[in-house]
DNA sequence: ACCTCAAGGTACGGTTGTGTATCTAACCGA
DNA sequence: TCGGTTAGATACACAACCGTACCTTGAGGT
């Protein structure tokens, strides 16, 4: 993705139907990582795809169907869960794969759709929810599933809050620096908060 | 604050120096608060304080330095560190204060600001180490000291993530959910989470 | 009471984005 | 190959905000 240049080279033929809406919506997600939600207009995303705004209008009439059309195509990338057979090293490796692609993409999208939810009076728990299905167990909690069913901890019911700890601490950390964040805090997060609550 | 109106009354008196500028000061935290950063313009501000736009820029040519001015003044209400005697009261108490006065002013601060960061490539963490004192211990390490005083708990060292662990908890709810966290989830973090750890 | 300086009003040109309308030209299918 | 569809270009009126220039008027100091 070159946005060096203003404007997208022309392809030599004239694109239409899902062509055209792929490279629409691909510059779209490229404007909301580099400019967020506050750059993320008609304007900008129009000439990123190297097309008009009318193209665009015609599609989504409004500025927040675009938005959930471009996230519901590029956000949930969901990060590769890891099996070790060792529930330490897969939690470190979870953490890291998200550490790193999450500080890959922009400098980190919550951020970038802070304004949207205020706008509209949502929150991110709730995009969240309405993307990805109800139901889906997060990462660590099929960790966690793996580890017991391995009989590396004991089948004790687990709060949510305990289950995603470590992950609700390195997105913590990620929103308040807006950096990845060092690997020996993943270490710390792991080995000194989480592993001893498990093992308890 | 009256916001309803579109324009503050214009005061009988013309107003100059320092009570000109709370004024001026006091209109944009409240356009801060209602609109977030990038409704943080000079225009709006003017228009709440009721004077015009080059009142405005004859103190503060650039917008950051508008920012930081109404950041230090209204932002900094330190919450109120609390001591009961009982480690787990102090700590159950400080969240309370926090979750009541985070979620009254508007709707969280951090978020607010987030286009802010997004725009100078600051963070959260910056601001805060810019606007109060850099040695200023947290509410938390306060509470832990005392514990540690009157023997509640052990004197071994302890990290500043474990110290601070249930303020970051309930603040990355705050963001997500972007509303006062339940006082179950206090209780929770408190007893299940951070206790524990504290005690082994 | 006067003089000075800053507050406050107004207006300007410029920029960016909005939403819509209109025209042409390319593509696609029948 | 022809006709309907739609991409793509351009233009329009509108709005918000910017940064500055200018002028008038009120307030405070001496």
């Amino acid at each position: 993705m070159n946005l060096n240049e203003e404007v997208a080279e022309r392809p030599a033929t004239r694109r239409r139907g899902q062509e055209l809406e792929d490279a629409i919506l691909d510059a779209a997600w490229a404007v909301l990582l580099e400019k967020g939600y506050s750059g993320f207009t008609y304007e900008a995303i129009a000439a990123g795809a190297g097309t008009s705004r009318p193209v665009l209008y015609r599609r989504w009439p409004q500025r927040e169907d675009l938005l959930l059309a471009t996230l519901s195509r590029s956000w949930w990338q969901p990060i590769p869960v890891p099996d070790t057979g060792s529930l330490r090293e897969d939690a470190i490796e979870l953490l890291r794969s998200a550490n790193a692609s999450r500080s890959r993409m922009g400098t980190l999208l919550i951020v970038q759709l802070m304004d949207y939810f205020r706008q509209t009076g949502t929150s991110f728990s709730q995009l969240r929810a309405a993307l990805r299905g109800p139901g889906q167990p997060s990462g660590m909690a099929r960790l966690v599933d793996r580890a017991v069913a391995r009989g590396e901890l004991p089948d004790v019911p687990r709060s949510a809050r305990l289950i995603d700890l470590p992950f609700e601490l390195f997105r913590h950390d990620l929103i308040m620096t807006m950096h990845a964040i060092p690997d020996e805090a993943i270490i710390e997060i792991v080995d000194d908060i989480w592993l001893p609550l498990l093992q308890r």
